[in-house]
RNA sequence: UGAGUAAGACAGACAGUCGCGCGGCGACGCCGAAAGGCCCGCCGUGAGGAAAGUCCGGGCUCCACAGGGCAAGGAUAACGGGUAACGCCCGCCGAAGGCGACUUCAGGAAAAGUGCAACAGAGAUAUACCGCCGGACCGGCGCAGCCGGUCCGGUAAGGGUGGAAAGGCGAGGUAAGAGCUCACCCAUCGGCUGGAAACUGUCCGAUGCUGUAAACUCUAUCCGGAGCAACACCGUGGUGGGGACACAUGGCCGGCCCGGCCGUCCCCGGGAGGUGGCUGGAGCACUCUGGCAACAGGGUGUCGAGAUAGAUGACUGUCAAAUACAGAACCCGGCUUACAGUUUUGCUCGCGCA
RNA sequence: GCGGAAGUACCCAAGUGGCCGAAGGGGCUCCCCUGCUAAGGGAGUAGACGUCUAAACAACGUGCGAGGGUUCAAAUCCCUCCUUCCGCG
């Protein structure tokens, strides 16, 4: 993915979840803020409730993959923090995809122009 | 052809587009003093039968001991074999279940010793409560007898209790009884037969013993502890300890005094982070020889993940359908548990036909 | 990834082979105290599920995370599994 690296230390985490901006509905949430640089910084979590190690790694691959097909489409320059809720572990890919453009959407985090 | 039983195999495939980890090769550009790194392209490769639970056994690393023995603690348990080793596997014996193929079993010792066995019951590892029998005494009556009572003794056949009551059943025997004696049966031990052994038997003799060792214990064998977050190396800033030099200028807080803090170099130590450990091994495939088998030996071929917030995903088409349990994290050998569907072979029982 | 601990009524829990549905406390109900409430004091109660019953009591059966095993007898001893918690850079 040309303009996002991964979001790793924990303690970036932790501020998104304290002072970021945030929506959520049944299968995902999504937090963001801007980072004052060119790049976006994407985090995911999956946390143990969602499943087992299979169904983890699935969930947290379709978000990865619903992410980097529409990359071009959201506005460079933000932390993000997506995380996975029970009901993704067993949903399909285009529901995770739907629902991850819908909470982008609504946080105005996509070019106008798309769409 | 139906039901069953045992042992295996597979764990979606193929084509196309986009995307990811690792390795190799190539080259334009960028960064760097260099080593090299970034970016791009091509090629190769990329999770399991259980990767799981972490229940056993080993390799490897560090610590301890560096020789041997004993004790403590733990593990295992018919017998023979296999293995690097095992609590695993194979064969075989015994017991239990099944018409059968076959399955299951912590399956040593209770006659070395100790403990425990509630309640019930007369009595629980040894017992006379009732009963039965004999004797003595007393009382009654229709008086060589019968009935009742007390005491002494014999008896484990009968009673009910219990998970378990002193081998079972029949006959003889006796005052009444008793393996007291006899026949048959059962169990244990010893001899003999067969077997490498556990064990076995139309054999002989002796004995007749409650259960529990997943209670302590005894016998035999084995075991030092911790774990790749082990361990080794590099290590900015800050800070701690030690040494050398300097020792009074200077700087900071402050209007000033008093007061407080601050040097340079080397060594030790080492939190963040990084590198190694990190995958070629009791390896895999085919085949030959030995062995009932587990397995061993030989030959030929072959290299099949190595991440570090952690690489396999998404879409389209075809196959009737693509759906089970489920994700390597140092590596192997097992065990246990979860599991949709497809399929191979051997065997058993039944039905039909010839 | 590795190592360790625990699981008993609604909650906290005692019980380590036998009279154990299982001590005790919180809880719940009633009374006292108070103008009212809380706190405090006193008394009592069922303790989970099923069968039986109109309902309840009594009785019987099953039940101490789940399933097996040892034993005459298991919350307790042994094995396997499940769940929860803690520690290790």
């Amino acid at each position: 993915m040309e303009h996002t690296v991964s979001l790793k230390q924990n303690h970036v985490f932790r501020r998104l979840y304290a002072k970021g901006k945030s929506a959520v509905n049944p299968c995902l949430a999504v937090y963001c803020r801007k980072n004052n640089s060119p790049r976006t910084r994407l985090g995911i979590t999956v946390g143990v409730k969602v499943g087992k190690a299979v169904v983890r790694n699935r969930t947290r691959r379709r978000i990865k993959e619903a992410y980097r097909v529409h990359e071009d489409r959201f506005l460079p320059g933000y932390d993000l923090v997506v995380v996975a809720r029970v009901k993704a572990g067993h949903s399909r890919y285009r529901e995770v995809e739907r629902s991850l453009l819908s909470l982008a959407d609504k946080l105005g985090l996509l070019r106008k122009e798309e769409t």
